[in-house]
RNA sequence: CGCGGGGUAGAGCAGUCUGGUAGCUCGUCGGGCUCAUAACCCGAAGGUCGGAGGUUCAAAUCCUUCCCCCGCAA
């Protein structure tokens, strides 16, 4: 499998996150891991707690031997990084070209989505956001820049209508699992394909700002995004006050409009109204029903629980 | 020791500051009205007020301690 034919293929595996995982368990089957590079545990979370990231849980089950440097420049003469082959996955810091170029075969990167098409921290939420029919997961050789290196595979997973994140998240993890494991098993791998840069796109990565609805937006738009960032980085709107987290909303038609009222779709953008169970908001070209949320200090409730205890919202922004 | 909120009927909440027989909305069960209903009317069941101590004639309410949940931030 090496140049040295009848010997395994000695692997370094960087990842830090849930989704790489699977991909960890993978190459632990196809190949020696002689180290798992993680992100150093840090402070996070209630009470900032130090916090182990989920590959370094992976790797020590695996018994397989662990390294978390505060930063890889300069380490690029390490000998921790003697190996055959890298193979990075939501690793959390680019990588410097002594570090890409220690490998003997240098460093391949599982990215989880079609490049060139969502280059960055968070494709995921860009792809459901963007209402993408398909995503994928995309085997490409690591070069100096974002995501940018020529491609060895590309497989798709196609998003079906109301497909939620944490299903894509971990349908990706298990595709690019079996995707690392079909390319080792190929070894020597063919020279890869470049990217169209003309088709590149970009996401950075999320913050909770980036989670503050806009209702002034359609109804389509706001129903993908809520889903593409539930339950990361989350979205929310200011309900009588408070900053509520909108867990789910979905856009409601003309069968729910029928009110004796005069209807939900005349809702100004933002303007709020109840109706039977509904939480109904209007936007750009119609209205969307919360239909789950949680209040500041409280679990995740529907709206009819929500509507037991509180007045109707008066306002939201 | 990052900041902070909360645990009261199956659910969501009020009551706690100013101790004195536990309440609201919904659900459930039974009955009624109706062509019918998620609507309306009548009635009922369901809670040792997170656990354990303490103060008091009396504790959901005051004090001590333990357990659990959550928001922000990182």
């Amino acid at each position: 499998m090496t140049d040295r034919p009848g010997e395994r293929l000695r692997a370094v595996f960087m990842g830090t996150p849930e989704i790489a995982v699977p991909a960890l368990r993978s190459l632990a089957r196809s190949a020696i891991v002689s180290c798992v590079i993680t992100q150093p545990d840090r402070p996070a979370g209630r009470g900032h707690h130090l916090h182990e990231s989920a590959v370094k849980v992976a790797a020590r089950e695996l018994g397989l031997p662990l390294w978390q440097p505060e930063t890889l420049k300069g380490q690029g003469g390490d000998p921790r990084l003697a190996c055959d082959l890298a193979v990075v996955m939501a690793y959390g810091e680019l990588l410097r070209q002594d570090v890409l170029d220690r490998p003997l075969h240098g460093c391949i990167n599982l990215h989880a989505s079609l490049l060139p098409r969502w280059r960055g921290a968070s494709p995921l939420q860009a792809a459901l956001r963007a209402g993408d029919a398909r995503t994928g997961v995309t085997v490409m050789r690591m070069v100096r820049g974002l995501d940018a290196g020529p491609i060895y595979s590309a497989d798709e997973l196609p998003l079906a209508a109301g497909t939620t994140l944490p299903v894509l998240h971990d349908a990706m993890a298990a595709a690019a699992a079996a995707a690392l494991e079909r390319f080792l098993a190929a070894w020597p791998p063919q020279t890869p394909e470049p990217q169209d840069e003309s088709r590149v796109t970009l996401c950075r990565k999320l913050t909770s700002e980036d989670g503050r609805l806009d209702f002034t937006l359609g109804a389509v738009a706001l129903e993908r995004w809520v889903r593409a960032y539930t339950p990361a980085p989350g979205c929310w709107t200011m309900l009588s006050g408070e900053r509520v987290r909108v867990h789910a909303l979905r856009i409601i038609d003309a069968v729910d409009a029928v009110d004796p009222g005069g209807g939900l779709l005349g809702l100004a953008p933002g303007a709020l109204a109840r109706h039977r169970d509904l939480i109904a908001v209007g936007c750009a070209d119609g209205a969307v029903a919360i239909t789950r949320l949680q209040p500041p200090n409280k679990r995740p409730m529907d709206a009819r629980e929500y509507l037991n205890g509180h007045a109707l919202p008066v306002a939201i922004g």
